[in-house]
DNA sequence: ATGTTGATTGGTAACGTTGTCAATAATATT
DNA sequence: AATATTATTGACAACGTTACCAATCAACAT
């Protein structure tokens, strides 16, 4: 592939056209006041070349880019890659293309992936979550785009956020459970309770619990990720402490699902032995028989809005400063309660 | 000193630090044959006054960036996800970051996002599948950096290519079916056969057939997305049919399961009525009763490898250029065949 | 006829960094 | 001790674009 010559830029396009450098540029980003003569000229010799815009270069003078960074935790698993799903649909037909950072679900590279994706000038920024270390808060706070974080509404946005209340969906599934005659309810967590918004829903879950006179028995926290595997082993480590559990929440469907195909293998009825309720509500829990109780959320319209308030934010087109966005949530009754 | 409307630059931190800007530039930047002196007073200066670097401006002299190209059809599925994942984490530790674009499955979106990426000057394109339109192929050929294409190694590669022989996961479930007895055998794709590799296996999967005198029955190809209930809805079309098949592959997991899933739902025995596989070996698979059978596809490992091709190329570490890497396939036999 | 306004085009000077070349200081080699 | 390397620092000039300001011209109002 030659790198031998460089690529054509705008003084190559104007000068066959015969028009200015600064004609060229503004014919090529589309800017208005253009007469359809100097437009044509100048489109026709870019062709002619083969001339491809530098957004570098054009970043650099303008002091800003195109560029959207999106940090979230990982990719395996079954709501982020819904959220970015909707955050690109949302910048379709703007020019803003979207940065991939990963915390791996460790809490501190977070900080880390924003202070490397800050040296690419971006013109916004999408985050999981509301708690973030006070180096990101104060990176963000010296930053001067729109600003989303996306998951959790139970706290305070830096600028924007789109999400929805953990301690809503805590609250709701246990007086589901409790108003189904559950009285010996459990909890399972995994990625040990990392990120902390799953922390707010089950703390959320066992005030109300104990507000119904039906406090919590026990909860399991597996350290490792999140898994039909996981889901299984730690239901099985609840299910030997021989507790007498009748109901168990677990912080994702994955959780649940590992757990109601362990009680499948095992001869374990659900729900009359015990019954179990996830959350998210992927295809999954509507898809098996029985269908899993669970709470869905609105993960695609999350990273919708959140790309949507970005993109709008940066056209000029709206000013949704400091505001939050709580979609709502929905308990999906399955049989397994 | 000057303007606090705009963050600090090198100048900024070379002027208290008593240094030249370039000196404050190769600390920044980590550059090689740095006094201890040098380096300290320059990270004590740039520490006081907050400076970051920008990578825009450096870019720009530097004629190329840290940005890698990813170009996926989609996030919502049990591929990709795992894929760039796995890039992600191969990507660790260098400076390179991941701008992703999607095509939704449109293949023509291939094009239009590749031409837009390309004029932020990318250090390396991922792509995937090996088809592609003869302007992407062309804006490819052009293009001065690594180039992978990932999930499929049947045809030619542009540079570099990581993946599993579409074919060969083709041949081995035609094998597996027939050495199991079935003999009315039907295939079940999605999303209109695209991208094209689905296309490779079955055909694959047909001539096999064919040649251990078992022809393919017939094939239900369904328009839209790939998803459980469009599995069992393509599934229910085939019974419909009535052509007494007895064994379904399935162009992936989701199909297969959504058609499992239905038949627990319809009381039809599997494998004792039907037999059913699928594609790519997710989780769910395993943790089902019965569980599926499916080939298993390494999707995160393709993800690495891509990832880590594509680093090493850019540090010089190595030079895979033209090379293909195909990565084993294997045969999870579960109890749905 | 004389401004006035807006549409259209151009010139100049950054934007903040780093490649290249050059100069000097430190160290190794003969 | 003289010379050859290597390590370390600096000066200058791009990189390709666009913000800003200025100029021209046509259309329109007074």
């Amino acid at each position: 592939m030659g790198n031998d010559t460089r690529p054509p830029t705008l003084k190559d396009v104007a000068s066959p056209a015969g028009v200015s450098v600064i004609s060229a540029s503004r014919v090529m980003r589309g800017a208005p006041n253009i007469s359809n003569g100097l437009r044509e000229k100048v489109e026709t010799a870019a062709q002619m070349i083969g001339y491809r815009r530098n957004r570098i270069a054009g970043s650099l003078r303008g002091q800003t880019t195109d560029l959207i960074t999106v940090i979230v935790p990982s990719m395996s698993n079954h709501v982020f890659p819904n959220i970015v799903d909707g955050i690109d649909d949302a910048l379709q037909g703007s020019q803003l293309r979207l940065v991939l950072g990963m915390t791996k679900y460790k809490d501190s590279s977070e900080e880390d992936i924003l202070r490397d994706m800050l040296t690419w000038n971006p013109a916004g920024v999408i985050l999981s979550g509301l708690e973030h270390s006070d180096s990101t808060k104060e990176m963000l706070s010296n930053f001067s785009g729109p600003i989303v974080e996306v998951m959790d509404t139970d706290g305070d946005a830096i600028d924007m956020a789109v999400g929805n209340s953990m301690a809503e969906a805590g609250v709701l599934i246990a007086r589901h459970l409790v108003a189904k005659g559950y009285r010996r309810i459990a909890y399972v967590g995994a990625w040990g309770e990392r990120p902390k918004r799953s922390v707010k829903r089950r703390v959320a879950f066992e005030i109300e619990l104990e507000r119904l006179n039906t406090p919590l028995v026990t909860s399991v926290i597996h350290e490792g990720e999140s898994s039909l595997q996981h889901g299984a082993q730690a239901f099985k480590r609840l299910l030997d402490y021989d507790l007498k559990i009748d109901a168990v929440f677990f912080a994702n469907d994955d959780l649940a699902l590992g757990a109601l195909f362990y009680c499948q293998a095992n001869n374990i009825r659900v729900p009359q032995d015990i019954a179990l309720a996830g959350f998210n509500g992927i295809e999954l829990c509507q898809s098996i028989t029985p269908r899993l109780t669970t709470i869905s959320t609105p993960r695609y319209e999350i990273g919708w809005l959140a790309g949507d308030l970005i993109r709008k934010q940066i056209a000029g087109e709206s000013n949704s400063k400091q505001q939050m966005f709580r979609l709502d949530l929905e308990l999906i009754e399955g049989s397994t309660t």
